[in-house]
RNA sequence: GACCCUGUAGCUCAGCAGGAUAGAGCAACUGCCUCCUAAGCAGUAGGUCGGAGGUUCAAAUCCUCUCAGGGUCGCCA
């Protein structure tokens, strides 16, 4: 980065104010081939400026530039492209590295105000399936990213545990369930009576309205409804904290919706004090500019989802003081969370500006989305069983005399299983296959912690000590393994603005492939004039490697 | 019908603040463990970037139209 900056200097120097330094800065590119230097500066908008070809231009800019930075500058069709004495641009990547140590790429933008972090957030009664998978890990990414940057999170999982869907619940376990049959599995026969109750209800429709019925009653504080309720809640939390041990997620905040309960009258005449609240077919709802209206309370009188995120965001504002909040949720959400910051708005609160729907692609199974209703669900917990065996038999097959066997294969299967989720653009669609998931070579979660542990590896046989002076690789070989390094901090920084983990996810590969390519092809610890030299870069790698692996949300094993 | 997202190699996807010859990974085929972990490396093969216009010195990238898939559009969340 200051590197470029650097370059951009020089450049803007002879550019005798016909451009400005941040202009140049953003012109500055990386060309695509090795043999077109390491920047590159494209002359073409200049041509009708000084009335030279572009061919002209860059000639007379590569010839005027001299820095220390520069090895070599030279014009090619229309561009200067620069080449970076390596040596000297090596020394102080490294050596940044050495000194920063995982904290090489933390940038202040957020100067300790606070952000929320909603995400996860699954539906109690209903199992932990693969579609809740992408708004926990990418919120659990983003929360690392955002503290990396400076913010305080605050993470919060808002459980979905109140809703029309527990009267239908209710009146599903009243109708056909066993007490017995629940407490011995009490996700998958819940499911069973989800399931069941949609697939009645197609026929019979009176259902919906006894579902309807009996949430009223819950929300009324019935004692059968609420007593089943809580039941079903406290089966499904104590489900789903065995998937977040297992995928090393916690949380700040468990408050779900019911929490709201007591809080959503009080949002309600406040809605109503405003006069914004109309009443429309029975229904008390905000009409909104540009999009349909927002609905707050039903013809019956209850609440909808709306109310209980409009409460959160109000709770959370006091309580909390955020100056920002997103919502990890699925991009087929974003009519709604549009209405939600709109009505915000419409109350007179400032802060919705601060409010973002962190949207997301669905997980598709053969092009479709997966339905809870109607019974197609994968569940998270079976997927991560599988790959743990497998990373397990690996290991087994690959490194049998390891120790710390079965830790490791936790580590490596649920690495697998978030990185194939979080390599992914955020808001493209995934198309779910087992078999990629499970995959451990190539751009896989695997491939990066395996790398990690083979610098691990040489720097244990290699007997490399921090402390010693740095001394700095001149190989012509690491240099792809340094410009990636230089780029992790810019990379951090366009993954938070972007809140797109993805970002880091590739960026941890291509360090890992340039790693792997420069050691297949340097004897790291053979030769002894620069083995220290080269074990410094390989620590360097390493602490990168593992931090990029952290802020995704993995571990980087040692061994493995 | 309206609005939003997506269409790049056989498959899964990068690239999309416009830039020089279109990039990976799987799968296929060749090589490389007497040598620092072969979960690796080197290589071969594979694409008129859905289609048609337009803007530009320059378009996978921006604009318009069109086709295809997906999502959302009042009492689910």
């Amino acid at each position: 980065m200051k590197v470029k900056e650097e370059v951009a200097k020089r450049l803007e120097e002879k550019l005798q104010g016909e451009l400005e330094r941040r202009k140049i800065l953003l012109m500055l590119e990386k060309p695509k081939y090795a043999d077109m230097g390491d920047l590159a500066f494209p002359c073409f908008e200049l041509a009708k400026v000084f009335r030279k070809s572009p061919q002209n231009i860059a000639c007379e800019l590569a010839g005027k530039i001299k820095d220390p930075i520069i090895e070599k500058i030279e014009a090619v069709s229309g561009y200067v492209n620069v080449f970076l004495n390596k040596k000297m641009v090596a020394n102080e990547v490294v050596s940044g590295v050495i000194e920063l140590n995982e904290n090489y790429g933390s940038i202040n933008i957020g100067n300790a105000e606070t952000m929320i972090i909603d995400f996860s957030s699954p539906n109690i009664a209903k199992p932990f399936s693969m579609g809740h998978l992408r708004s926990t890990v990418i919120g659990q990414s983003l929360s690392l990213i955002a503290e990396k940057c400076g913010y305080k999170t605050v993470k919060i999982n808002h459980i979905g545990d109140w809703g029309t869907q527990f009267g239908k619940l209710i009146v599903a376990y009243r109708l056909w369930g066993n007490e017995a049959k629940v407490k011995k599995d009490p996700i998958k026969e819940l499911l069973k009576l989800y399931v069941q109750f949609h697939e009645e209800a197609e026929q019979n429709s009176t259902l919906n309205d006894q579902g309807r019925e009996w949430f009223k009653k819950l929300e009324h504080g019935n004692e059968e409804a609420l007593g089943l309720w809580k039941w079903f809640r406290e089966e499904s939390l104590s489900e789903f904290e065995k998937i977040y041990e297992e995928l090393g997620i916690t949380f700040d905040s468990y408050h779900g919706e019911a929490f709201y309960n007591d809080k959503m009258q009080p949002i309600v005449d406040l809605m109503e004090e405003k006069g914004i609240l109309e009443e429309s077919e029975g229904a008390q709802v905000v009409p909104l500019a540009g999009m349909p209206p927002c609905l707050i309370k039903k013809r019956d009188g209850s609440t909808l989802y709306a109310t209980r995120d409009l409460a959160a965001a109000l709770y959370r504002q006091e309580t909390y003081g955020f100056s920002k909040s997103l919502y990890v949720v699925g991009n087929e959400q974003s009519l709604h969370f549009q209405q939600l910051f709109a009505v915000l708005k419409e109350m007179g609160y400032n802060w919705y500006e601060g409010m973002s729907h962190i949207s997301f692609g669905m997980m598709l199974k053969d092009g479709k989305k997966m339905s809870t209703r109607k019974g197609k669900v994968v569940l998270l917990d079976e997927v991560i069983q599988e790959a743990v065996s497998l990373a397990l038999k690996n290991i087994n097959e690959k490194n049998p005399s390891l120790e710390n066997k079965d830790n490791v294969a936790r580590q490596v299967g649920t690495g697998a299983i978030i990185f194939h989720d979080l390599k992914h653009h955020r808001q493209h669609d995934i198309e779910f296959s087992l078999d990629d998931m499970l995959r451990f070579e190539g751009e896989t979660g695997p491939y990066v912690q395996y790398t990690h542990a083979r610098a691990s590896s040489l720097l244990v046989k290699g007997q490399f000590n921090k402390t010693d002076e740095v001394e700095v690789v001149d190989d012509e070989l690491a240099w792809p393994v340094v410009t990636q390094l230089m780029a992790f901090p810019e990379v951090v920084k366009r993954s938070f603005h972007t809140y797109d983990p993805s970002q880091i996810a590739k960026h941890v590969v291509e360090l890992s492939r340039a790693f792997n390519q420069y050691y297949g092809a340097v004897r790291v610890l053979d030769d002894p004039i620069h083995k220290q030299a080269r074990l410094t870069l390989v620590y360097s790698v390493k602490v990168v490697l593992k931090e990029g692996l952290r802020l995704l949300g993995l571990k980087a094993p040692e061994k493995m």
